[in-house]
DNA sequence: GTCCCGCGCA
DNA sequence: TGCGCGGGAC
């Protein structure tokens, strides 16, 4: 997609009418996106979920709820805690932020979640992303979510191309996604999470279903032959890779922590190493990973040369 | 083996 | 603007 604003080719009328009809009957039954969820209930939803699957994100969405249900619960949480918690979710710095996030807030005058975008970004852990969503999705603001699934949806129906070019929105997919919103603030919620949750569903990356689709007439891209994106798709690697290594060590030290046994929740640096140690890996990337989890404040080594995780 | 996801920082 | 950052489902 270019830089100039894109006529809206199909009639938008038409494509979101179809497009909430199919909402209303195809939605996922998920907590965090029931009636009455807290702004904070929302945004920790809306975290968890950045990188993680819906599905399963709500177990743990749930526990985090009763755990901590407002901003000054988890703001009371150890780090330590709160990376337990986590379990598994992925990407564990996004735990740590999350912590950090409530302290902000709960830093604040009132202490609530803000409403407003700007301030909503400047929140650790809140970016763009978040912030559009929680101001759509919990306050009705008119503003357009761009995740990767609605910059898919809109590209492939309204601009005719497969998927977007760029990891971030370019103007020309924010001025059409800003053309596409409903007037009423609750309506553009309601679409927003239309859209989002068709591309989750139906108009995925790689098996979309076009044959099932609700709109396949109106879409540009089907109406083009469905061509394929001149850019390649580069999934990311995962086995052997620092990540995996990283994801060992804070999985041993996550167990040793919900043994609850303090004489336990530690372990020596070459425990540490040993788990971070993957099969026929550069003998560099152990030591190498557990200085940037030490780095990223994910483990900390105690006076007594032990490791283990932050406020354990 | 492939899919799926946004934030933070250089 | 590009890279680093997880892990379960299929």
């Amino acid at each position: 997609m270019n830089d100039s604003p894109l006529p809206a080719s199909p009639a938008p009328d038409e494509v979101r009418g179809a497009l909430v009809r199919w909402f209303r009957t195809n939605r996922r039954d998920l907590p965090m996106r029931a009636e009455g969820v807290s702004p904070w209930g929302t945004l920790v939803g809306e975290v968890m979920s950045q990188q993680t699957p819906m599905p399963r994100v709500q177990p743990f969405w749930r526990r985090w709820m009763e755990l901590w249900p407002t901003p000054q619960d988890l703001a009371a949480a150890s780090p330590a805690e709160v990376l337990v918690e986590w379990g598994a979710l992925g990407y564990p710095s996004r735990a740590l932020r999350l912590r950090e996030c409530a302290i902000a807030i709960a830093g604040r005058p009132g202490g609530r979640v803000p409403a407003d975008y700007e301030e909503l970004c400047s929140l650790p852990g809140i970016g763009p992303y978040t912030a559009s969503a929680l101001v759509s999705f919990q306050f009705h603001g008119r503003i357009a979510v761009l995740d990767t699934n609605i910059r898919r949806v809109l590209l492939r129906v309204f601009a005719g191309e497969e998927r977007p070019a760029s990891s971030s929105p370019s103007k020309a997919e924010r001025a059409l996604a800003d053309s596409l919103l409903p007037e009423d603030g609750a309506e553009c919620a309601q679409w927003n999470v239309a859209v989002m949750e068709f591309g989750a569903l139906v108009c995925t990356q790689k098996s979309p279903s076009c044959a099932d689709c609700p709109i396949a007439e109106h879409c540009a891209w089907t109406r083009a032959g469905r061509p394929a994106s001149a850019s390649k798709l580069r999934t990311q690697a995962w086995k052997g890779t620092d990540r995996q290594a990283r994801g060992r060590v804070l999985a041993l030290l996550r167990e040793r922590h919900a043994l609850g046994d303090p004489s336990r929740t530690a372990i020596t640096r070459a425990r540490a190493l040993e788990a971070a140690r993957l099969p026929d890996a550069d003998p560099e990337q152990a030591p190498r990973i557990l200085d940037a989890l030490l780095t990223d404040g994910l483990v900390v080594v105690g006076e007594d040369s032990l490791i283990r995780l932050p406020g354990a």
